[in-house]
DNA sequence: AGCACGCCGACT
DNA sequence: GTCGGCGTGCTC
């Protein structure tokens, strides 16, 4: 903290007759070739992480002041002879950002190979970019307004009301508390929290929290989407009512945005709970950083800097030298490695609160099924097993879950005479068949159209849907049941179709909640954070894709979901010994399958593993791709085939014999082709991280020298520690 | 990325 | 004769 003032030399204290060179850091993006500072003049020199207006071009933009004076006519400095222009406004009214949050910012920018400015800028709110010293003034005015009369509430609640009582603590949640303030692990090493759905996370989190916040640091909690998960909020609004918490997420209105996290930055709010952008907020005070659903693939940004929050929370954690949680009933595996070699302290909770069991799973043999027993045309895949045991939640006035991991009605639709499938024009996809509004929709572009009458190749009518969606599974479901009064069932479809309007979401769970549904029928996004207290039945229609695919990552996804959706179910004591999950599957041997049967997680880990140590995948290697994007096939490969001569070159010139990077040859995306543009790829692996770092660093400005080169480019990106190949 | 400047078609 | 299309080039 002290350092920080050091870097500029006291000049603040005396008034020089020439005027201070300053590192400025702006929104440059990295193709415009200038990645470093830039440097401006002004009357005396500013603490590094001042906000400050400057001119560029000919554009007034906001900028921050960095630490490192660059050097007129060296390489990253301005050229000789250059007259540097003068900054135009001081941002006094904000303190400037911490050397911390500067340090996670260059840290980022280096890692993932973006621009310093570009990262620093961007994960400012916003609305902060229109700041002019006058309304700053006006906003955080208003703020201290609002803190006092916060304070003075919060005086009047607790003098006249006592303090909540604390649940009290099982043992399991004791012994991981007592677990963590042993001297020896009291901070350093970050902690891995590896329990079941059910089994009191959450009061670990707040238990934590409260022992921060009582040393007047501020706690940082981050979810994979916080739409999903109104429960922590309240929980935690709840438990610390007399503290300010705010929120941080691209759902908010831009004004909120800037308000929650200049609450973070002048240090008034004690609490953040966010998404993965809140890892890059200012928070002055921080003493705690909690990571629900560690395992979420949320975490990752896929665009833009192509950061993992929750890599950057246990790097951040370790550098301002306070405790990290990581929570998951399925860790990732890359975490679960860390833990398994004592990098991350692992702590279990193998048991469920209230002593309910986990719902028992069951396996349907598609095998042994007759085909076609919903009678529909394509084969329903809906076996006798699966329709009795909603017929029984029904009768008993319970509900259930049925899993599709498909919108629409059918992924595809088929001329029964010709040869003729709906393919999309713009990409290498089928346009999904949507009935509800009789349309063929591209899951990848958006394009729409009208399903045709008859087969556009041959003119033929017969045109067949092929495969199931959540819609078909919605349409077929009604003839098989009965409802409870001799009524139809109560059927619910709630997918990312039927939750497009704002709130809409809500209002449909809460059909749910009151027991208004018979049948939720739904894609992942229901498996994530609700809890539905009366679904005593979840099951997993057809999971079996994700089992053989070549995405290496899709069987720990499934399990994760199907665990986390098992957890929906019998979260009350008394209903969880009736709880089933079923599991539709023609491959009921798979170790994946079960492990589930047995929930498993650790068994489930341990085979991933040997699997992907086998073949060299993460965690035993360290990936980064390179994605292009071009309107030719011969542009991408082209672009790519120049990417690819000059690492080898560079690493031959390391004697490539000895390097720990591979590097693979370019081959299409997985989804080749998608609004008119060719993706293509190529991969880096590396048995070494700061190897592969070394690489990218003198890589990607080469990279930035090719584009040049070729015209046919449109994007290109480097993915550094991706999640999908 | 913005936001210029810059050189060729339909309008007051 | 001007307004305006978006092609190429620069920003301390």
């Amino acid at each position: 903290m002290v350092q920080e003032r050091d870097s500029c030399g006291g000049a603040t204290s005396q008034a020089p007759q020439s005027a201070a060179h300053l590192s400025v850091v702006v929104d440059l993006p990295q193709h415009s070739g200038m990645r470093g500072p830039l440097t401006y003049t002004h009357p005396i020199a500013l603490p590094p992480g001042t906000l400050v207006q400057v001119p560029l071009g000919k554009r007034e933009v906001l900028g921050l002041v960095w630490d490192a004076p660059v050097v007129q006519g060296t390489p990253d400095g301005p050229p000789q002879g250059w007259t540097l222009r003068p900054l135009s406004a001081v941002l006094e009214q904000l303190p400037p950002l911490s050397a911390h949050w500067r340090r996670l910012m260059a840290f980022t920018a280096d890692y993932y190979q973006r621009g310093l400015g570009e990262l620093a800028l961007s994960v400012l709110p916003p609305e902060l970019r229109k700041a002019t010293p006058a309304a700053l003034e006006r906003r955080s005015a208003r703020l201290g307004q609002a803190l006092a009369k916060d304070a003075a509430r919060a005086q009047q609640q607790q003098t006249a009301e006592t303090a909540p009582a604390l649940p009290t603590l099982t043992a399991e949640q004791a012994a991981v508390l007592q677990a963590m303030s042993t001297p020896e692990h009291s901070s350093s090493a970050p902690v891995l929290l590896h329990g079941v759905t059910g089994s009191g996370k959450t009061e670990v989190y707040l238990q934590l929290a409260q022992q921060a916040l009582e040393q007047g640091h501020q706690v940082l909690v981050m979810v994979p989407e916080i739409n999903l998960t109104p429960q922590l909020e309240s929980r935690l609004r709840e438990r610390f009512a007399g503290r300010r918490l705010v929120t941080l997420h691209s759902g908010l209105t831009p004004a909120q945005r800037v308000n929650h996290w200049l609450q973070a930055h002048l240090g008034q709010a004690d609490l953040l709970l966010g998404t993965r952008l809140s890892v890059m907020a200012s928070l002055p005070r921080l003493g705690l950083i909690v990571v629900d659903e560690e395992h979420d693939p949320s975490y990752k940004q896929q665009e833009g800097a192509r950061y993992s929050a929750r890599d950057l929370a246990v790097y951040r954690a370790h550098q301002e030298g306070i405790r990290v949680v990581l929570g998951s009933a399925t860790p990732s595996l890359e975490s679960w490695r860390h833990a398994q070699q004592g990098r991350y302290r692992l702590l279990r909770m193998p048991t469920r609160v209230g002593a309910g069991e986990l719902p028992k799973v069951e396996l349907v043999d598609l095998n042994l099924q007759p085909r076609g027993v919903a009678g529909g045309a394509g084969g329903s895949l809906l076996s006798t097993a699966l329709i009795a045991a909603v017929q029984e939640r029904i009768d008993r006035g319970e509900q259930s879950l049925l899993l599709l991991n498909r919108r629409g009605y059918a992924p595809v639709l088929q001329c029964g005479a010709c040869s003729w499938k709906s393919a999309c024009a713009h990409c290498s996809a089928w346009q999904v068949f949507h009935k509800v509004d009789r349309s063929l929709r591209c899951h990848h572009c958006g394009a729409a159209q009208r399903v045709p009458r008859a087969c556009p190749d041959c003119g033929n009518l017969d045109l067949s849907a092929v495969g199931r969606g959540t819609e078909r599974l919605e349409e077929q479901l009604p003839p098989l049941l009965r409802g409870r009064e001799g009524g139809p069932a109560r059927i619910l479809r709630i997918d990312a179709d039927t939750t497009r309007r704002a709130g809409s979401l809500q209002s449909q769970l809460a059909q749910v909640h009151d027991g208004d549904v018979d049948v939720l029928v739904g894609t992942q996004m229901v498996a994530k954070g609700h809890d539905f207290r009366r679904i005593t039945l979840v099951a997993a229609v057809n999971p079996d894709g994700a089992l053989f695919t070549s995405d290496f990552r899709a069987p720990e996804r499934l399990f994760a979901l199907l665990m986390q959706a098992a957890g929906r179910a019998g979260r009350d004591a008394e209903q969880s010994e009736r709880s089933r999950m079923l599991i539709q599957t023609g491959h009921p041997t798979h170790p994946l399958v079960q492990a589930l049967k047995r929930h498993d997680y650790e068994a489930f880990a341990a085979s991933q593993l040997e699997e992907r140590e086998a073949v060299g995948l993460p965690p035993f290697s360290h990936l980064a791709v390179l994605r292009v994007e071009a309107r030719t096939v011969e542009a991408a490969q082209a672009f790519l085939a120049d990417a690819t001569a000059w690492v080898r070159a560079d690493l031959d010139a390391f004697g490539s014999a000895h390097s720990p990077i591979t590097v693979y040859p370019a081959v299409p995306a997985p989804v080749a082709r998608v609004a008119d543009l060719e993706r293509w790829q190529m991969l880096l692996e590396s048995t070494s991280r700061p190897a592969l770092q070394v690489l990218l660093r003198q890589w990607s400005p080469q990279l930035l020298a090719l584009r040049e080169a070729h015209r046919g480019v449109v994007r290109w990106a480097l993915d550094v520690d991706p999640l999908s190949l």
